[in-house]
DNA sequence: CCGGATCCCCAGGGATACTG
DNA sequence: CAGTATCCCTGGGGATCCGG
């Protein structure tokens, strides 16, 4: 990328990952850990292989990015993300509770995916009752299987099912999430072709971040 | 911009700012307040003009900007962040925190300005004796003027001069904000340049925020 | 099948000139 | 001052091909 020739840190951080495609091959490095080539751009659906491939290099090259061979297993190589790389994930977390704003309408043909599931209560949702017992929650969105467990006054997310969850919501991203974030009711989530299976009162334990409850938009 | 087609928060954020110069107009707008077409054009050295009407076109029409008419002195119209837009404010702190481990070398050639040189402090340091009496700091890099103002336990700073500081930095921006953050310390920065009159141990006040005293960079 | 490299084409951005 | 208009050029999308 062309640079903005500014002595100012966020130009300087523009100049580094605010080309196309940059932040969110980041995303996907830390959200998936060590990834293989094919696994990033699986990851990125409708990005051409040569701009991945381009933008792998120049991130290597900046220092975001380590090319490493894979633990025996596998026999080829993948890509992780650097100190500094790993440091980018605070302005992931500000774009993404940003951009939870505009989840409400999903674009037709949109793509989707598990992790991109399991990172919005991960990121943005605290144990409301940390002292609570462990509890998992099974997510079916889209035909993508996320898990959230609680717990240990934590909340993680990943990508995968679990036997025996205490809760199961199954129904269209927009509902499942919005669920989640308490942006719409349970009543408005079945409108819109959720299933709740379980204890609904974990729901209570998902408390929203700060810049997420400020009211829900039509 | 061509949409990502991803229902990913973080894609949906992209979406919107991930343009070129989009979250570099906004910086300018959140730094200066209310701002005329040339204001920003000033602000924003580079940017072409065809392509700043362009974007504030599309900032408007996203609802991140409003146009306005401006006050009575004078008779044009100003831009102004809307809700949405002032909600960017944690991304480009986020950034701008990330990018400050770039700032190190200064590139021959970059453009400089005071409001730049002041939301490093505002955005980046605390004051470490909150009950501490008031203060002024001038700061003067590459001939941009900012202060610093220390009182009810925050920091505050802007673009300009002030009348008896307490202390009076005069140096080229690195060595300024390399002393602000504690990134140098005062014989190193004298070496760049940096002038020092007044109470320096009013430096010892500014507490760098985390993820900027991880370990000063070669 | 994985990990790219190559090629063509078009949209988005840069520089400059011009206008109400 | 506040933009438009124009031209040029680069970076990115899309498909195909190639070596291991």
């Amino acid at each position: 990328m062309r640079s903005y020739g500014q002595y100012c840190s966020i130009a300087r951080a523009l100049d580094l990952v605010g080309d196309r495609w940059t932040l969110l091959l980041v995303r996907e490095l830390l959200l998936r850990g060590p990834s293989r080539y094919t696994d990033l751009k699986n990851g990125l659906p409708g990005v051409a292989a040569n701009l991945l491939a381009t933008r792998l290099r120049e991130l290597e090259q900046m220092g975001l990015v380590r090319r490493e061979d894979a633990p025996p297993p596998v026999a080829t190589q993948v890509y992780e993300l650097t100190e500094d790389g790993a440091a980018l994930e605070p302005v992931l977390k500000a774009l993404g509770l940003w951009g939870m704003r505009y989840m409400n309408e999903e674009h037709a043909g949109d793509a989707f995916q598990a992790s991109w599931l399991a990172y919005v209560p991960a990121w943005f949702t605290n144990d409301a009752d940390p002292a609570g017992p462990p509890a998992a929650i099974q997510l079916v969105a889209d035909d993508e299987h996320a898990v959230i467990e609680l717990g240990d006054g934590s909340v993680r997310a990943r990508a995968g099912r679990t036997d025996h969850p205490d809760l199961t919501l199954v129904g269209p991203a927009r509902a499942v999430l919005g669920v989640l974030l308490a942006k719409i009711d349970l009543q408005r989530a079945r409108a819109l072709g959720l299933t709740v299976k379980g204890r609904r009162d974990l729901l209570g334990r998902l408390r929203p971040a700060k810049g997420l409850s400020e009211a829900p938009r039509p």
